[in-house]
DNA sequence: ATAGAATATGAGTGTATACTCATACAGTTA
DNA sequence: TAACTGTATGAGTATACACTCATATTCTAT
């Protein structure tokens, strides 16, 4: 049995990652293949393949065959409010970090 | 300079470890020093204390210094809000596996 | 100044991860 | 069936991470 923190863990791991970010954002209006997403984010196919299959195991994107095509689309918006956050928090560290400099 | 994915990225590999998760949950109601996470997390000093390292340079939480003991907050409330977004998220996955395996 | 307590860090080890190249597999079309 | 397109995977490599032990550092109190 995984603990409260284990479980956590495993969608924030697979989140972690500055490519599958870039999926996941590319992903925010559209469903999109396997075969847009890697010119698109400039990925090489086998790499690309990897990272969304670390996405789907772990619930964060659903994916379904369209004759050679896989599509892949958001299981759950929320993702997108972590990211939000995430970035948030981001951005006021940047700025805590400049104010820290011109005070030097 | 830094892309938005990679500021995303640093905060979310900061939170993305079972025992610095743990150590966050523990600090959501009050203000802790290190010896007193230590035992209630059952972590080895240095292991806590670079766990403890990683969270403060990412921002997410805030560190000081009284007598011998380093106190430490969460710096943001909203970083909660990621945490249980993340458990909705893999409570879900795990029921969904659940009835998988129901059908089987 | 010395001893002691709380925290930080250097160094070593084992393991996990991201990446690439080559190749296999799946599904389509001629 | 053969050729072709899109996707997945085995194998190898380089790097990053978590962990521990021993030691250093920082601050307190006698």
């Amino acid at each position: 049995m995984k603990t409260s923190a284990n479980l956590k863990a495993d969608i924030l791991v697979a989140l972690a990652h500055p490519n599958r970010i870039r999926i996941i954002e590319y992903l925010r209006k559209d469903i999109r293949c396997n075969c847009e997403l890697a010119p698109a984010l400039e990925l090489e196919q086998s790499n690309l393949s990897r990272h969304l299959k670390i996405l789907v195991q772990a619930g964060i994107l659903k994916s379904w065959k369209e004759g050679l095509r896989v599509n892949f689309k958001v299981a759950d918006e929320r993702i997108f409010k972590i990211l939000d956050i995430a970035m948030a928090i981001a951005r006021q560290e940047v700025e805590k970090k400049a104010e820290a400099l011109e005070e030097a």
